[in-house]
DNA sequence: ACCTGAACACCGTTCAAGT
DNA sequence: ACCTGAACACCGTTCAAGT
């Protein structure tokens, strides 16, 4: 990731973060990222890849309300419209950025267990998420079958036939574990959106106590409900792979 | 729902409705909603549930990224700030839609067969978000344990139990099946909502054709793969519910 | 070839003023 | 009590111009 380190000079404004989808205007919260050095780059070091790495550390800072052209430009102290030599539209940018996430940085896990490398891309897969709350929804612009998915799937559908599985049953098997993984970990990741927006970090899903005459059922299961995430998260995975 | 059948007056502009989340400038494909008969609503008649049916009305014409505080004040020929006596923020305004998008309006399935009914609750969750496709993603906004979903989480636990299960195995069926159903509808979501925008409606999702070289366990699977979304979603319940 | 600057058509939200 | 209008501080994107 390498994230400067300066991110925490605009330490005065209490709230945190925006969460929300559109611009939320003047209220509290806004973290203006754009506020840098701004060491004017030279000419001609603009990139993709210069370009994805700032996008990714004004996400990392502010949180992807944070990352407007402007906002991205001003941090590398270029005029916002340059940014359109390297990228049709933001929508481009965001489909990069997007494909970065899933794709990670660790290699695709490879100890020779398959069954245990399977479970370990998928957790793989959840903490790329959860790395990067805000961002984490763009995952669905890059729907399975295209781009970054296709080394995942590869990976966990050769792990799924080591196991023993069939053609058909490894197919079935990975479409039901992906959408699982990808349900749990959008469900997870605005959680931690909002807690970070809060400025309250670390806080546990809202416990469900339901009032046992309005919900008896509920009351009846509430105890067993995973409170803690990982948990829960594992134990889906046992249940769809069998534990 | 309950949608005005004036909308394809706007029927000038080629492009389909906008996608991605931020505003989307001048660009193709920006349908303007707001244009109305406009009769001035009367004062004192503006309400939540007015707003919210507008807001409805607006999503499904123009997708999300239409809704805007100044066009639900035009179409119903109101000053875009009247809003806020209504509800506090834009934000505000969405978590309700999204709200009423979880509930739905047809009530849970209560055949006296609690298998079946289960899954017709799920199917009936699916069908709500693929109904505003570019509204899918805002169940988010609302955490499972809380608003809508509680009658929801008690009518499919309560039918997990009725079919023999314990409370802790109803409780942890529940919660796999919901992050199944949330993220198999996300995607099958953002697919639809490409398709709206690009004004092709039905396209099958990408099919998977990897080069049986650089890819050979997805080429190998290839076939097996659900190409049809709604067996996708079956075969993932049948894994789930034990089929 | 690559970047700048001004401009266009939008946003959400606040606040003083009107009825 | 409820709504309006002007204003503020933003957006993404285009296009002619500069170097």
């Amino acid at each position: 990731m390498a994230m400067s380190a300066e991110q925490e000079s605009a330490d005065q404004e209490p709230a945190g973060r925006d969460l929300d989808e559109p611009g939320t205007g003047g209220a509290g919260g806004r973290v203006t990222v754009t506020a840098m050095p701004a060491r004017r780059t030279p000419r001609g070091t603009l990139s993709r890849q210069v370009l994805l790495d700032s996008a990714r550390e004004i996400v990392d800072i502010g949180g992807v309300n944070a990352l407007s052209m402007r906002a991205l430009g001003a941090r590398l102290g270029v005029d916002p419209t340059a940014i359109y030599r390297h990228f049709q539209n933001k929508n481009e940018l965001l489909d990069a950025l997007a494909d970065q996430m899933i794709r990670g940085e660790e290699p695709l896990p490879a100890t020779g267990d398959p069954a245990a490398d399977l479970r370990d891309s998928l957790r793989q897969l959840r903490r790329q998420l959860l790395r990067y709350p805000t961002l984490a929804p763009s995952v669905l612009r890059q729907p399975p079958g295209t781009g970054s998915w296709w080394d995942r799937m590869e990976h966990a559908v050769g792990a799924l036939r080591a196991t023993g599985r069939s053609a058909a049953e490894a197919a079935a098997a990975w479409q039901t574990l992906l959408f699982f993984v990808v349900g749990h970990s959008l469900v997870e990741a605005r959680h931690l959106a909002e807690n970070l927006a809060a400025d309250r970090v670390g806080a546990p899903m809202p416990t469900v106590n339901p009032s046992r005459s309005r919900y008896p059922e509920l009351a009846a299961v509430a105890p067993y409900l995973h409170a803690d995430l990982d948990d829960q998260f594992e134990a889906g995975l046992d249940r769809l792979l069998g534990a």
